[in-house]
DNA sequence: GCTAAAACCTCTAGCCACTAGAGGATCAAG
DNA sequence: CTTGATCCTCTAGTGGCTAGAGGTTTTAGC
């Protein structure tokens, strides 16, 4: 019923010092204590560190984890900013994989001329400094 | 001939205080200075920081680009080493796409599962409190 | 009841690649 | 010789943890 963190630990598959850095950042709240000052956790806190671990293997930043947090919160409340929320990170996302396929192109492309040689012939140090030979643009 | 660092910073498009800590860690050697203690380039250090800048864009570590820098000053060598930095580069880059496309997978499915109504009827928190509605595995 | 080991505690510092700001010196133009 | 832009160093902050020091509590076995 009351265990200790290293079984919350376990139970959630988030490692000791996380649980107590989420605690220190206010995403997790203060347990109550033993005694000897050693934290006891309940079945609330796995399933809110359950949500927690899910939101960030998805990609969510604690700041978005906090708001989703307080959404859960208050169940009558309207969904539409919950939304929103996995919108913009489903938007950041495709912007990401966007970036990094051109990354991708570029580099193929700089291994591809490669002669396999000496680095004075290699177009990978070439390619490198110079940004020209590129086909796509890949500035931030 | 001999320019303070705003300027190699408008040539490069790499900000001053970047500029200073690429110094500081090592990947720009200190420049010369004038009397009054300010730092002052040429052409060898636009060049360099052009090729920093570049690799940076593509996404290699300072780590990396150490490397790279230190193979594009001995000409002579195979370009063996740069052609596996590349190469390594670029499987790190497809592994990170294919992450995130499992990420926009799941989010996609999401969203579209979302009511549009209330909290508490609302997919969207439900699924990121249970992995078990998830299709994909993007654990780490 | 006692001992030993495992788990717990706090606190500080480190990771990466910058970025921001304070507080002061120097430079170039007019 | 003044003014304003640019330069200097230094410290601290960003995000999301992770590692380690140095010490206390808990728990299991005897």
């Amino acid at each position: 019923m009351s265990f200790p963190i290293g079984e919350l630990a376990r139970r959630t598959a988030v490692k000791v010092p996380t649980i107590r850095f989420y605690e220190q950042i206010g995403l997790l709240s203060a347990p109550p204590r033993t005694e000897g000052n050693q934290r006891r956790y309940g079945r609330t806190e796995v399933d809110r560190l359950a949500f927690i671990r899910h939101a960030r293997e998805l990609g969510f930043e604690v700041g978005d984890i906090r708001e989703l947090l307080a959404m859960s919160a208050e169940p009558q409340a309207s969904c539409h900013q919950a939304d929103s929320i996995a919108r913009n990170h489903l938007g950041e996302i495709e912007r990401r994989i966007a970036r990094l396929q051109a990354l991708k192109v570029e580099l193929t492309r700089m291994i591809e001329v490669c002669g396999h040689g000496r680095i004075c012939d290699c177009r990978i140090i070439e390619a490198l400094a110079d940004h020209s030979f590129c086909a796509t643009d890949h500035t931030h």
